[in-house]
DNA sequence: TGCATTTAGTTTAACATCAAACTATATAGT
DNA sequence: ACTATATAGTTTGATGTTAAACTAAATGCA
């Protein structure tokens, strides 16, 4: 009889990957993107371009499972490099709105493309095919940890 | 036709996950456990419980995918809880040697205690069974990423 | 209306990380 | 042996993150 059970370490061996998997692929994206480009910045860039823009801090930060005072950071690293337009909120004093400006869009287009040549080449020993079935797993277990958070 | 290609979306999708987990899951551990103890403080007790002690920094250090210089952090602040043993290598004037303490063994033993009935909580609605195929996948990934960085 | 509470955003202090510079020791080539 | 290079570890400076304190505005309720 070991001390952990099976199941838990199935368990603890899956977090331990995905923390090493998010630890390199991370820095490789990093790496790729043109100069000064950082994922967090990157992120919020394709948020709003996915999910339209307009959306207020607090919210954006909460998508991206970050304090609001990480958002501040990243955002203020956007507006200082005119790649977002942050506008006070009319119907709400308190609030702000977040948009993406024509150079923020061209950024994160920039940031795609220097991505496809990395993301190619783990393709081909790693397809998409292998890949899609596990999405539904780790969306699961995003929800739960989510929801779980309280 | 979109810019980017299905494939590529999926990748994207991938790695976008990986990342939110990574930091959901590692906030919820490090809130689990005993005070003061970092998860980076505790792979590395982990690591010497399972794999031996007696490494090198620098052997840990590439073995948890992380710079040297972070683990020299984590080592000094292992070490001054009396968590670690650090000794210089006989063999080579250059090197030391971590080892796990007693203390130690007792920290790592009450960290995965403290972690049991989160796994727990979250095997009762995701069962290893389902996270267990995807090991392999994400294992692969991890190998993949780990031969690219050169 | 007035006051307590909540919410949006910023700021601060502490900390982990990285890249790069630096010290010290070992190894290789001549 | 000597010198150049490589390796082990620490330190430094910059950055991104969190939790918590703080400011300002909105909401709820009496």
């Amino acid at each position: 009889m070991t001390k952990t059970p099976a199941d838990a370490d199935i368990l603890f061996t899956f977090f331990n990957e995905i923390g090493i998997l998010s630890q390199l692929s991370g820095a490789a994206f990093e790496k790729a993107m043109p100069e000064g480009m950082t994922l967090p910045q990157f992120s919020v860039l394709n948020h709003l371009t996915r999910l339209g823009d307009g959306w207020s801090p607090l919210r954006i930060s909460r998508a991206m499972q970050v304090t609001k005072g990480a958002m501040t950071n990243t955002l203020q690293h956007l507006e200082g490099k005119g790649l977002v337009d942050i506008r006070p909120d009319e119907k709400d004093g308190r609030a702000k709105q977040v948009f993406i400006t024509a150079a923020g869009r061209a950024v994160r287009d920039a940031c795609i493309a220097s991505m496809i040549p990395y993301m190619n080449k783990f393709a081909a020993d790693i397809p998409a095919t292998d890949i899609a079935p596990a999405l539904p797993l780790l969306q699961r277990a995003r929800e739960w940890l989510d929801k779980e958070r309280e």
